[in-house]
DNA sequence: CCTCATTAGTACGATGTCGCACTAAATATA
DNA sequence: TATATTTAGTGCGACATCGTACTAATGAGG
């Protein structure tokens, strides 16, 4: 007889799959216009690791291919939130900054999304969370080399 | 001077939208043919809640949009894993149950699944998933809660 | 130098996702 | 009973995602 039960490994990537599912519909419905969750990781990334880095670097920081990471990059330009140069250092290459327009943008949407998640925050403190971001970050980071190994 | 730390809540999202990229390209990379990690998902739902409910009911389990659930369930459909019948009690609805062939697809779904977790297992073990599973999924429910109340 | 392989980015096509609008059925209200 | 409202599912259109194939530039090996 074939165990019917789903192994906790599969409980569990369907809830990250769930929760991902909501909190992006939850911070997209806080944005303004057109801009897309994707768009708020870009600037945040920018602002934290640094401008200045490459569109591919980026999509290996996200894990996305790079095809996405180009459109996703071609709707910030749109909207002019960053901007890109020539690489100085490789031709076939560009470099990501951002705008000052895209700066504005990303603090606004900090604040607007910051009150989207009060009652979140409220339920799950900081401490907690930063209990579990070492689990969840040493996941994706196996997950990561799994990739490569293919 | 605006902080340009990221919130560890940003992070967590951050974290968590990666992991569920990242595990969804591992197991379809081990799925035959066209099947796509969300027809896994409907198939396993199935086997865990029962046969027999409704389109909606899975797409709220799921917290997908009804479309996206018709389209999903569409293609369990085509690949005759899931065959869709009259509700006797609602004749606006359907109940979905498995086929013998679905069961069959999901059981070894689930075995060749199972290899490709294997390392994974070995680094995060039952018990270590255990501990996280429940907050997880007390997010889960929050921000379920959370988007009913908008 | 001169291939040849590798790499960064992109155009294109296929497909998954999802909001909107619609139909049909059920339910509430009068 | 008759009408209005709500609900289940779907068709359609817009768009994000991503694999394939391509161009241009770099680097490696002769």
């Amino acid at each position: 007889m074939p165990d019917t039960r789903p192994s906790p490994y599969f409980v569990l990537f369907n809830e990250i799959g769930i929760i991902h599912q909501l909190s992006r519909t939850l911070l997209e419905e806080r944005l303004p216009d057109g801009l897309l969750s994707s768009h708020f990781g870009v600037l945040n990334h920018l602002v934290r690791v640094g401008e200045g880095t490459t569109p591919l670097a980026i999509a290996r920081a996200f894990q996305v291919p790079k095809t996405t990471m180009t459109h996703t990059l071609g709707g910030c330009v749109k909207h002019g939130l960053i901007e890109m140069r020539p690489n100085p250092d490789d031709a076939r290459s560009k470099c990501i900054w951002l705008t000052r327009k895209g700066r504005e943008i990303r603090e606004s949407m900090v604040a607007q999304a910051a009150t989207g998640f009060e009652g979140f925050a409220e339920h799950f403190s900081e401490e907690r969370i930063e209990t579990l971001l070492p689990v969840l970050t040493e996941m994706r980071q196996f997950l990561d080399k799994a990739r490569d190994a293919t």
